[in-house]
DNA sequence: ACGATGATGAAC
DNA sequence: TTCATCATCGTA
């Protein structure tokens, strides 16, 4: 099967923000840097909805930082946190309309941090298309998730997002859990 | 439980 | 031009 068979087009992003982070659970993000190709299965996601949501950054407005957030569904927002990790996002929704879904979770890195650390991401893929010209994209390797294996809860470290902490916009798959 | 570490946005 | 804050992680 070609690359061009599986890997997932800007349509499967244009859609809202809940409903893709969802369908995300069960792909596979792609990183391709000359011969070497690094890969994971999503595993844990968490979406981030819009200019109401506390959470989001676009809630603070159209900045510098946030524009990617406001642009065209498909594109990687990619952003440092505590001075030290680069979080990687996948712009969501029409454009216009910030939303994203953060990648928490990919094969076998648990945590935000270390998927990009293990891929090499860093700001310069902010802003990109998920496409195999930049060398980082998303494939569905046909895995079926079903419903009763995926797991809802509230998102992590944004306590400060008032009533938006509390919703339940994580997704997990149930498994490995103790 | 906490420090590392720097971009960001808001206040001044 | 400061200042508090932060979608985390490793060490303890």
């Amino acid at each position: 099967m070609r690359i061009t068979d599986r890997y997932i087009q800007r349509e499967f992003f244009e859609r809202p923000v809940l409903e893709v982070a969802e369908d995300l659970l069960g792909k596979t993000v792609v990183c391709k840097k000359g011969r070497t190709i690094i890969e994971g299965m999503i595993m844990e996601v968490e979406a981030y909805d819009g200019p109401e949501d506390k959470a989001c950054h676009a809630s603070k407005g159209c900045t510098q930082r946030t524009k990617v957030l406001f642009g065209p569904a498909g594109h990687w927002y990619v952003y440092l946190v505590y001075g030290m990790h680069w979080m990687l996002n996948i712009v969501t929704g029409n454009e216009g309309y910030p939303a994203a879904v953060l990648i928490r979770e990919a094969g076998e890195w648990n945590g935000p941090g270390k998927i990009t650390k293990a891929f090499g991401i860093d700001k310069h893929f902010n802003g990109k298309t998920a496409t195999e010209e930049t060398g980082l994209w998303i494939e569905d390797r046909g895995v079926i998730i079903p419903k009763y294996s995926i797991e809802r809860t509230a998102r992590i470290g944004v306590d400060y997002a008032g009533e938006w902490a509390k919703k339940p916009y994580r997704f997990c798959l149930l498994q490995n859990k103790k």
